[in-house]
RNA sequence: GGAGAGGUGACCGAGUGGUUGAAGGUAGCAGUCUUGAAAACUGCCGUGCCGGCAACGGUACCGAGGGUUCAAAUCCCUCCCUCUCCGCCA
């Protein structure tokens, strides 16, 4: 959530940033009741004032039925008071939350994903002299991918994963992972990119799969519930992102200036509703409700966030080359980063079975609008406190998979290893 | 699942109705001393919101939410969590 005092300040860019996103909110109705709030706010406050008083002044104790008289009446007054504040403040904080982070100057001002901007091309898309095929063929033909199956056990969009692909799966994660805790490779990442930012890695770590619902809503993500799944009966919530559980880790704190940057590289098995996409993306293992997943979260000083955001899209860059997979980079729009974002960048592989490139990563740059909610805090040298900056991007989803299986296709079906994974599999070079 | 204990500031830890926003300690910051450092000593040192240029004032917060009372960290209720022992189990 925003600042309400930058809000206050900035009326006119709000609304009209708001507007680029594409949200419908009302500025000028939230700083009515913002007004109306501190007035009630003010009431109330010189109430309990004089209610404080009158306990202190009655310290000593026995006192007389009428100091005891005065002191009900106070006590009804600020009841009464507080009962006009609440629904105020129950509206106040309601258009609040609505209220999306302010993008920054660079990001494109688009009506849709379509107005998303390609920044970049890399590599060379693969020439095949047989026909190619797309990865939920290649992959049902080599028995890799069950999907009727996974529909008897737990419904359409949930699949078995077998054989070689689980392999390249788990080698997948492994190479990430080992890329990440080397400071060597970041700072060779850093030194290519001219990045000034620091070199410490990221720290592996296996959060919970499911969070409390107040969780949820800390972080800021507007997990839905036709797009979450909860647990019958129990107040929690399956996770969509290990950056929902990994993002509210340090919900309430204040953290030591000296322990930044905390970087995280987290793994989860994910769930999604998906719910008013059906037919859409619907092939191999695009778009299922249960996936898997490691992402990059790091809670960042302020003034080091931003290189942080490229720092995360360098690294995606340098995975995806080590596995050779051409990719392009967007810089999105202003309609397509999403309401917690300041700037969104996403990374698409090429897709050579269908013949187009298909989202593999999302960076987001996420400022202080989701530690505001959160109330994630660093305590600087100087004593002084501010919120933390968060970021988030994907590290490797199974999306990647399909890449490879697509861009690493065999005339006879089977599928290359790339270099970079072989190591992670035992040394195969052919699947 | 059963029995018991407990959740207080960055951390440890006092505090069972009013003079406690909270003793004491650690860490941190500033200083004295020292060639320098350490030690010792002195002072400062929670967060949000409202008002104020500021000094400061008001208000809220002692796991969360309700309640009792003129007055709640302290009493009552509900929930969450942690620890110990027993049971069960990957």
């Amino acid at each position: 959530m925003l600042d309400i005092q930058f809000i206050r300040d900035n009326a006119d860019v709000v609304q009209e940033k708001s507007k680029q996103k594409g949200y419908d909110v009302n500025i000028a109705d939230l700083l009515k009741l913002d007004a109306e709030r501190r007035e009630l706010t003010g009431k109330i406050e010189a109430l309990r004032a004089e209610r404080n008083q009158l306990a202190d002044a009655l310290k000593g104790g026995n006192p007389s039925q009428e100091q005891i008289e005065r002191g009900r009446e106070v006590k009804q007054q600020v009841a009464d008071a507080e009962a006009l504040w609440e629904p105020v403040n129950d509206s106040f904080l309601t258009l609040l939350k609505r209220v999306p982070n302010m993008p920054l100057d660079d990001v494109p001002v688009g009506a849709s994903e379509d107005d998303n901007v390609v920044s970049k091309q890399w590599g060379d898309r693969p020439q095949f002299d047989f026909e190619v095929k797309n990865h939920a063929d290649i992959a049902e033909a080599r028995g890799w991918l069950d999907k009727e199956r996974g529909a008897k056990i737990a419904g359409s969009r949930f699949v078995y994963l077998k054989g070689d692909l689980v392999l390249l799966e788990f080698a997948l994660w492994q190479f990430a992972f080992s890329k990440l805790t080397d400071e060597a490779v970041l700072g060779q990442i850093i030194r290519d990119n001219n990045l000034d930012v620091s070199s410490k890695p990221f720290t592996p770590v296996l959060p919970p799969a499911v969070a409390k619902k107040a969780v949820f809503e800390a972080t800021g993500r507007l997990n839905k519930e036709e797009q979450t799944y909860k647990l019958e009966d129990e107040d929690l919530w399956l996770n969509a992102s290990a950056e929902h559980t990994i993002a509210p880790m340090y919900l309430g704190e204040i953290l030591a200036e000296e322990d930044f940057p905390l970087r995280y590289i987290g793994y989860t098995t994910a769930f999604r509703r998906e719910a008013g996409t059906y037919g859409k993306d619907m092939e191999g293992i695009i778009r299922l409700h249960q996936f898997n997943k490691l992402e990059m979260e790091s809670f960042n000083l302020p003034e080091h966030s931003l290189q942080e955001h490229f720092f995360m899209v360098a690294i995606q860059e340098y995975l995806m080359q080590q596995l050779g997979l051409p990719y392009q980079v967007l810089t999105k729009c202003t309609a397509d980063i999403g309401g917690p974002n300041a700037r969104g960048v996403d990374i698409e592989a090429w897709l050579p079975g269908q013949g187009k490139y298909r989202e593999t990563h999302t960076a987001d740059y996420i400022t202080d609008y989701q530690a505001r909610r959160m109330q994630t805090k660093v305590r600087r040298r100087d004593g002084s406190v501010e919120l933390v900056h968060t970021n988030d991007a994907t590290a490797f989803s199974q999306r990647p998979l399909a890449a490879i299986l697509e861009n690493y296709q065999n005339a006879d079906g089977s599928v290359r290893v790339p270099d970079a994974l072989q190591p992670y599999i035992g040394g195969k070079t052919i699947i």
